[in-house]
DNA sequence: TAGATTGTTAATCGATTAACAATC
DNA sequence: TAGATTGTTAATCGATTAACAATC
């Protein structure tokens, strides 16, 4: 949510196709296409042929419209008539996120959100791979949670470039976030999953997305009654 | 993040106070009060007695007429070349919220993800306390974790009104996601926070968050160069 | 008073939705 | 062909930002 701060940025790829093509791809977008992702996963485990726009939109409780719309951003992948290609669509989808390759993540701080998160299978499923975790409390240090071995976060640059870590997870306590942040960037990790509630001041060239437990519950909490 | 699929809705409380007060509440300016809030506690932790509006936007990396905006939506808060009183604010903000008085959580499904929320101290340091958690596997019920007793799912209707339950947070298997959603909803229970990534149909009396953590990974993914 | 910062308006920007010709 | 559904445009809606008179 707080990534939402961050501006639009233009398709790393070269694109093709609809008129929307060359657009500016919204941040909102991005964000749509990897649930997209998760139905047509889905759907394709029924062994579904085809899919309209229609149902992809109920399946997620939005606008038909927007699907399209969506999708027409990065070229023409339907059909007039007959809607979508299960597995075709997927396939493309997955390509235009990067998640047709494995995904390496290393995660950051091994206390108790940290320990759920190697535990957590929800990961694996969509091809993100947690293959290093670093705390610098040294009882953990050399032992594994969940497969994953823990690293002493001194060996951070070692291990970062030996693993090519794409993504660190943040789980630190709030103290120490914005250092530890630093760091990872020194050690060349250009995209942050921040899951302390503290804004990271990080160059330009970094990407942060933010996830904020407490904040979706207190605003749950405006909306009782 | 998926809970931007609902309608705005206007402020249950009756406002006085800036022009905007009587309009519609954007559902940023709500999520993004509790960020406002969360600041605010760490200042006054500091014994800082005012904050000005840039200030505050410096902290979360935002504009500060956006602060501004969205404080005047439910009141004048402030004093024009002072800034806001701390105290006050933070307490004015909870008000609004609805998080000055606890509120009562309930936790169903105790699996890697449950278990770890309920060891997790973020929510109670924001006044949220999970009083109950529910699980179907005879094993865990009875027991407790983090302090919270496991229920038998099958008791969910006499102990959520037992405990005025006032959020059910959604930490089951994908397939019975739906099921327990309408179950929760049939005892009365009428905002729930969403970890399973599934759409849920619910009646529009009730509101319901999304968390969905592989969203957050995948769309960084796209941005990774 | 001089300096600072609010509350508010108007301008901009971005995202969603409705409608429909084009296509299979 | 008749029916269905796409891709696309235009209209709407919502959120953010700049600017500044009013106020302390």
């Amino acid at each position: 949510m707080s990534s939402d701060s961050l501006p639009t940025v233009s398709a790393p790829e070269e694109r093709p196709g609809g008129s929307n093509a060359g657009k500016k791809i919204p941040k909102a977008v991005i964000k749509r296409l990897s649930l997209y992702s998760r139905i047509l996963q889905n759907l394709e485990i029924l062994d579904r042929e085809k899919v309209s726009s229609r149902e992809l939109a109920q399946h997620l409780g939005l606008n038909s419209a927007q699907v399209r719309k969506d999708l027409a951003y990065f070229g023409q992948f339907g059909v007039p008539g007959l809607g979508y290609y299960v597995s075709d669509l997927r396939k493309r989808i997955k390509r235009i996120l990067g998640t047709d390759r494995g995904v390496r993540l290393a995660l950051v701080g091994v206390g108790n959100l940290g320990t759920a998160l190697l535990s957590y299978g929800g990961f694996a499923r969509q091809g993100f791979h947690i293959v290093a975790a670093f705390d610098s409390d040294k009882r953990k240090v050399g032992s594994t949670k969940g497969g994953v071995p823990i690293h002493d976060i001194a060996d951070l640059e070692r291990v970062a470039r030996e693993q090519r870590i794409d993504i660190a997870v943040l789980t630190v306590p709030a103290d120490h976030a914005q250092a530890v942040a630093t760091k990872l960037i020194d050690c060349g990790i250009t995209a942050l999953l921040n899951f302390v509630p503290v804004h990271l001041k990080v160059p330009d060239s970094v990407r942060v997305h933010y996830v904020d437990l407490s904040i979706e519950i207190e605003s749950l909490s405006y909306y009782l009654r």
